[in-house]
DNA sequence: CGGTAACCTGGGAT
DNA sequence: AATCCCAGGTTAC
């Protein structure tokens, strides 16, 4: 289980040294030991609070269920992952409240401020569910039952490649895939046997070639990554930029502008607008949200198929019934919908769509939805 | 412009 | 054991 290491044979040569400290560091080997040897030098820190509650951010809710695949649970209550140049832990207390420890970090103000930014903690989870919940008697049903489930403000770059690895994959896989990524960044250390490194930038994923993502298996995926990297490098003022520069722009020009990147279509573009571009009203339209619009949204699109025209007719649905939101209101219902969660709800919440006993008979299908 | 078939891979179902 | 199907889609006809 415990699997994890992809070593990338990167030639770590004719990178620029991000930081000065990196230059006479020559495999990722030996940079791991320095690194450890750093860490080992500094302060120990320790668990502070951080002043938010439960129903504002409950980490079950919101790390493992597929807006990011870097952070790991390395506790009964703790979840572990990069911020930037920061590692860091958050856990719950058993008074529901939440502190963070961060594991190493150049500067410890700048990591605080960079996690509650990360967290998107200026903006009150309660109160757009209040307004959530009076708009939609089902969303009211569910909110107590995934308080605190919160959307992240990611690194763009960072959110961008995870989503390119997300295509017709399963989470097993695009977790192992943004894993061999991420080990392409500087390592910063291990924490209950997961290693965790800094997401690369442009620069050091320019340094993979197509053959080693293949053969760490990608798949198709590892033209998109290459292809991507290399459109962003053309960017005047560079890719990051030009990603960081969409956070001002409204969202059919941020999708649009995304949906030039080989790989990126409307539903990652979506993804990436939600989880790192400010985009709150984005509605990433995958087969799950599928399954909720033609359900409880939009019935009379019941057996229909997911096309693009219908996507947006999807996600037109959300926002006039959520609100500028949307997005925040989405990530809820679709948490709702994934199997582990869905435990979380009582029976009579649970919509089970058993789809394999209701394909095979069509006749079935057309009747379910239309009430 | 809307509908379809490939596209890599690994795990689970048949 | 061999196939088929599918998983948080995108792209090229």
């Amino acid at each position: 289980m415990k699997r994890r290491r992809p070593m990338p044979s990167v030639p770590a040569a004719s990178s620029p040294p991000p930081t000065p400290r990196n230059r006479t560091l020559p495999s990722s080997k030996t940079r791991k030991r320095f690194a450890q040897a750093l860490a080992s030098e500094s302060p120990p820190s320790t668990w502070q609070p951080l002043t938010v509650g439960r129903r504002e951010l409950f980490l079950p809710l919101t790390f493992p269920t597929g807006q990011t695949f870097t952070w790991k649970q390395t506790g009964a209550t703790t979840f572990t992952g990069p911020v930037n140049s920061h590692l860091i832990s958050l856990r719950h207390l058993p008074d529901d409240s939440v502190s963070f420890l961060i594991h190493c970090s150049s500067d410890h103000r700048r990591a605080v401020a960079d996690l509650r930014d990360y967290l998107n903690l200026d903006i009150s989870l309660a109160e757009l569910w209040e307004s959530f919940s009076s708009a939609d008697s089902r969303f009211a049903a569910i909110a107590p039952y995934l308080g605190g489930a919160r959307v992240l403000r990611q690194d763009p770059v960072e959110c961008l490649f995870q989503f390119l690895c997300s295509s017709n994959n399963n989470i097993a896989r695009i977790t192992k895939m943004v894993g061999f990524l991420a080990a392409l960044g500087n390592y910063l250390r291990t924490v209950d046997g997961f290693d965790f490194y800094e997401f690369p930038s442009l620069e050091r994923l320019e340094l993979v070639s197509e053959q080693e993502l293949r053969n760490a298996g990608f798949g198709y995926r590892a033209k998109y990554i290459i292809g991507t990297v290399k459109a962003l490098q053309s960017k005047p003022g560079g890719g990051a930029h030009w990603l960081a520069s969409l956070r001002d722009l409204e969202l059919p020009e941020v999708i649009e502008g995304l949906c030039t990147l080989p790989g990126v279509g409307p539903k990652v573009a979506a993804c990436i607008a939600l989880f790192s571009l400010d985009q709150h009203q984005a509605i990433p339209v995958d087969t799950h949200v599928w399954q909720i619009a033609t359900r409880d949204l939009l019935p009379e699109l019941a057996g229909a198929r997911l096309t693009p025209t219908l996507c947006s007719r999807v996600a037109e649905a959300f926002v006039s019934k959520y609100g500028k939101f949307a997005g925040w209101a989405q990530t809820a219902l679709f948490i709702g919908e994934l199997p582990p969660q869905k435990t979380l709800l009582p029976s009579h919440l649970c919509h089970i769509k058993d789809i394999k006993s209701i394909r095979g008979k069509e006749s079935v299908k057309k009747k379910v939805t239309t009430e």
